[in-house]
DNA sequence: AAGCAAAGTTAGCCTTGGCTAAATCCTGTC
DNA sequence: GACAGGATTTAGCCAAGGCTAACTTTGCTT
């Protein structure tokens, strides 16, 4: 059980700090994306209640994303993504899928799998994304 | 593809909120144990090397775990965890194991196994942390 | 025992991401 | 076409968790 060396054990806790400053973005993207292709439009209120914040959280958050240059700048109109928002809404929703489809083939209840994934997701490394997509119950 | 319930999908966010506020407690108590168990002591050096943060940053974590009654407080002093602080590394600990197993067990590297654990480990629920457990190759 | 360097703390700042309350905009109904 | 009510934004607050710079304490070395 002997202590890692400080600097790679330094990298993994930086990464993860790095992996929480991008999560809110690639939920937000996400779920627009979602309500859109659903529901023909997204609105704060959606979002709102289903992030389970108040819509001024979700306005806050929206004019970080729009800053960013992921979210179209139409105030009081229905959101929409750009085309960075969108092509992060993709890989989003694809690594999503991903984690769902891997907990319920190690044997997760649905529900569980839910649950998990939407934070799991974000801590994924590519190669462990990989040997999640090869396994096969 | 059909959207979750709306109450549902919350739920799952606020569970991922509720990960991230408990998150930094676990990983220094999880480490100041194990430096206690490796070198005798912890310092506040030694936890600002390992997480890449600064000796300030830490100060001011400390003085949060000593808020909530996880850390011993003696200015000046080496580290030392509260029976609470003692309890929460066991479980960290225990928990970080069993999630570095099962990703060697499905075939991830080592280095990139410690490295996702990292983020992953908070966001397990006990089901999954089971199935984890359960996995043979 | 003094002095200096390292360790630790404190002060003051910032961003993110929460909140409530108040203002503003939009829309359907009459 | 007014206007009420719902949707959205704005203002102002807070805590967590980062930072730098300055200060204090400790402890080693001579
Ligand atoms: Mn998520
Ligand atoms: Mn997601
Ligand atoms: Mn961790
Ligand atoms: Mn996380």
């Amino acid at each position: 059980m002997a202590l890692p060396d400080p600097g790679e054990q330094a990298r993994r806790f930086i990464k993860v700090r790095e992996a929480h400053r991008s999560e809110v973005q690639q939920d937000y993207v996400e779920l627009i994306a979602d309500l859109v292709a659903e529901q023909g439009e997204a609105r704060v209120t959606d979002l709102a209640e289903r992030f389970g914040v108040t819509t001024a959280t979700v306005a806050n958050t929206l004019a970080r994303l729009k800053r960013d240059g992921l979210v179209e700048d139409r105030p009081y109109r229905s959101l929409s993504l750009t085309a960075a928002g969108v092509a992060m809404a993709d890989a989003s929703r694809r690594r999503h899928d991903i984690v769902i489809g891997f907990l319920l083939r190690l044997g997760v209840s649905p529900a569980v799998a839910e649950l998990d994934a939407e934070g799991l997701e974000h801590h994924l490394s590519a190669e462990t994304l990989r040997a999640m997509e090869a396994f096969r119950g």
